[in-house]
DNA sequence: AAAACGCTCAACCGCATGCGG
DNA sequence: CCCGCATGCGGTTGAGCGTTT
């Protein structure tokens, strides 16, 4: 039994859009809103796919969009975050005001793997099995496991890895617990789904309300993926207070007092934080440090 | 001048995930 | 809880353009 397909393909104009059909789309948009785009095909009066037009949309009509070279600071963004995220394009965009994940991951696969490449090779003496990168379609250059292989590196891969790189595949944390302390001044409360998803905090609170520690599906894959990997949350607390710290100390107004704190850093969706600051337990503790986190790892308490 | 080669990036594809009925 | 739908995501492809031979 076969996939069912997005959308009736007969009849559809596929490849590059046309000015005319960027107006259409836009002027659509821009009347209606987002979303439905199943049906926003027929109604706008464009012979494409639904994903087609969203993905024109999110990727090159959107007004927010950022024209232009990636700039200096962006790649080393770029680098730091792909570094703590691996291949996680979105929440690497996410970060990256007017930039697209697309356009980052061409970014990357293009240019940045390639540098990486080029340090890799020089740092490290025999160089690795993988033939030269060519063009980015014939040799592959994620460093995420293709889906279905195992999330360890292979030992050759291993070997390669800079130390810092941690692999993982995307998770999301849905909701996290977190245990009850026994005061709240000896250690920092933590969301760990912050770390990992900032954009879905809302469910902490009441479970926190409840003192229980409970630990959800996203916890259980964090856990899992960290497990053996001890320094996990420190490691992501360093990257981030590096990127931070190093931002705050440029042109950017970067706080470097918290790893991912609601201020008004231009490299973090307002938005995201808008919803974090609704939250109490950040409100409260809004200096709260990620290296706390470590002991969540080491806690016995953990299912 | 032109063929071959290489690079970039928009677009496509299939799977994963969330959500509502 | 299950199912189907809508959307999101990351990997991959191929057209088009620039550079090299």
């Amino acid at each position: 039994m076969g996939r069912r397909p997005c959308c009736a393909k007969e009849g559809l104009n596929r490849g590059a859009w046309t000015a005319l059909e960027d107006k259409i789309l836009a002027a659509y948009i821009r009347a209606h809103g987002e979303g439905k785009w199943r049906n926003l095909p027929k109604r706008a009066g464009l012979k494409r796919c639904g994903k087609s037009c969203r993905l024109r949309w999110l990727n090159y009509l959107r007004p927010d969009i950022k024209r232009g070279n990636i700039s200096n600071d962006e790649e080393e963004l770029i680098v730091r975050l792909h570094n703590l995220l691996g291949n996680r394009w979105s929440l690497i965009a996410g970060r990256i005001p007017g930039r697209t994940d697309n356009e980052i991951k061409n970014y990357w696969n293009t240019t940045l793997a390639k540098k990486a490449k080029a340090q890799k090779i020089h740092s490290s003496s025999p160089p690795a099995q993988q033939s030269s990168l060519s063009r980015s379609r014939n040799k592959k250059m994620t460093v995420e496991p293709k889906k279905g292989e195992p999330l360890a590196p292979k030992p050759s891969q291993a070997a390669a890895t800079p130390p810092h790189v941690f692999r993982t595949k995307a998770i999301r944390c849905t909701k996290v617990l977190i245990p009850a302390l026994t005061s709240p001044n000896e250690h920092h409360s933590f969301n760990s789904s912050t770390a990992i998803d900032p954009a879905e905090p809302q469910a902490i609170q009441s479970d926190q309300d409840k003192g229980n520690l409970e630990v959800h599906r996203g916890t259980e894959e964090l856990h899992e993926t960290c497990a053996g990997d001890s320094d996990f949350f420190s490691l992501s607390c360093n990257e981030f207070q590096a990127c931070s710290h190093e931002y705050a100390e440029g042109e950017h107004n970067f706080n470097n007092s918290t790893c991912m704190g609601p201020d008004q850093s231009p490299y973090f969706d307002e938005a995201m934080f808008k919803d974090w600051t609704s939250n109490y337990c950040l409100e409260e503790r809004a200096n709260l440090d990620l290296e706390s986190l470590a002991f969540l790892l080491d806690s016995q308490e953990w299912p």
